[in-house]
DNA sequence: TGTCCACAGGAAATACGGGGGT
DNA sequence: ACCCCCGTATTTCCTGTGGACA
């Protein structure tokens, strides 16, 4: 047999013999292993399709001024998680800075990410960094020296200077400083042009804004819809095509996850994180991808969320829940107080040698849990017998059996 | 009707870890 | 080495409160 053929049919063998393999790529199923090209060229598929075309349309006209010469004002961009606006944003910004270097107009543009909430220091820090004017700092300097050394480096800019920020929402203190600094005082110190980008997923943003800082800022504002089942079934195809062998997909799966995943939030991130658990199962149970298949990764999805959230988590906050649902074990009823609560919550400090914190700290994670939907509270009152928080987990047991093995597990106790 | 429970939850104070300037 | 500044976490101190009970 010549080898051409030996290699075929070896390579035929195995392929039948994993026969049930159906995954292709699986970079092309989780974006953060893909590296920016990539995630482009997929971007620029999706594009293709008519997705995000009225939004795309819309920046085009917002930002063609600056091909005439004239000064856009900012941007604010509406849109919930999930729906493109980074990427799209990126996307159009790059191809924007090449059309401006072919026409020799001087113009950069900046992505400040704030996609986790940091305080006002620490973005301006950030923002120092991405223009090489500063090292990173972790505390110690203050917001006027780091303002006059951003200040300082743009000094000798003229072009145009945008920036894209995102996530806005997401500065926990002193926003109110960091905007006053982006939307009064920078375009006065410095010689640039300067187009901010806002990026938030909360409509109400602007109103919980400094008045002086609001009426200064002219905005031009562009919402991102959600996308809706037509468009995630689009993306979801580029994927598939992408990520997995043909055939791989049982007819009707796509538009079925694109369903789901249009109405829970139009969220194409979760979508593919869809796509991409389902096909991993397929994969492990030698199959297809089948309907009940999604409906198990859709399940399974939900609980790791819960699981990775709590990974991360401080331990204090691991150990306020391990001792509600302790307390909640023990108490043999729905709902415990916070006093019950809080006494477990000691017991459970001493026994892994964790220093207990204060009953109001303590009343305060019950809070963050609570924002988390780790468990739900609300204050109750019960008359003479005083005020107290209603403390309920309301999850599926086996949830709250595997939540709690992987906090004893975090702080290395034997189950 | 008033009392009083068992906390909630705001504000200010304090502790702490880390860094800069000199 | 010293002192001061910053942001964050926690404590301390405090006032407030819905309703069962007398």
């Amino acid at each position: 047999m010549e080898p051409t053929k030996v290699r075929t049919k070896i390579l035929s063998q195995i392929q039948h013999m994993v026969g049930s393999a159906i995954i292709k790529d699986r970079r092309f199923l989780d974006d953060e292993q893909l590296i920016r090209a990539e995630q482009l060229a997929v971007l620029e598929e999706i594009f293709n399709a008519n997705v995000r075309d009225t939004e795309i349309r819309e920046l085009s006209s917002h930002f063609s001024a600056i091909l005439r010469g004239d000064h856009p004002c900012h941007l604010a961009i509406w849109g919930k998680t999930g729906t493109g606006k980074t990427l799209t944003l990126s996307y159009f910004l790059n191809l924007l800075s090449e059309m401006c270097r072919a026409k020799n107009v001087p113009m950069r543009h900046e992505h400040l990410d704030l996609s986790n909430p940091r305080p006002c220091f620490r973005a301006l820090n950030d923002l120092a960094c991405m223009l090489n004017a500063s090292k990173r700092y972790q505390k110690g300097i203050s917001l006027e020296e780091m303002m006059i050394r951003i200040e300082t480096k743009l000094s000798g800019y003229q072009g145009y200077l945008i920036l894209f920020i995102d996530e806005v929402d997401n500065i926990r203190r002193d926003r109110d400083n960091f905007m006053t600094f982006l939307v009064r005082r920078l375009p006065q110190r410095i010689p640039a042009k300067l187009i901010l980008v806002l990026v938030s997923n909360r409509l109400d943003w602007p109103d919980h804004l400094d008045p002086r800082v609001k009426s200064f800022l002219k905005l031009n504002e562009l919402i991102f819809k959600p996308y809706d089942a037509v468009d995630l079934q689009h993306i979801l195809r580029i994927r598939v095509e992408k990520a997995l062998y043909p055939g791989a997909v049982e007819s009707g799966v796509i538009e079925k996850i694109a369903a789901m995943a249009s109405r829970d939030h139009g969220d194409a991130r979760r979508a593919v994180a869809l796509l991409a658990k389902s096909a991993y199962l397929a994969e492990k149970a030698g199959t297809n991808i089948t309907f009940s298949l999604v409906d198990q990764a859709s399940a399974e999805l939900d609980q790791d969320r819960y699981l990775t959230l709590l990974r991360s988590a401080p331990t204090q906050l691991q150990a306020a829940m391990a001792a509600v649902i302790e307390a909640l074990h023990k108490a043999k009823t729905e709902s415990i107080g916070t006093g019950e609560g809080y006494d477990a919550y000691k017991l459970f400090c001493k026994r892994v040698g964790l220093r207990p914190l204060t009953g109001r700290a303590f009343g305060d994670l019950i809070s963050e849990l609570d924002i988390y939907s780790l468990l739900r509270s609300r204050v109750l009152s019960r008359g003479r017998y005083g005020r107290t928080r209603e403390i309920v987990v309301d999850l599926p047991q086996e949830l709250v059996d595997r939540v709690y093995a992987q906090i004893l597990l975090n702080f290395e106790l034997p189950g």
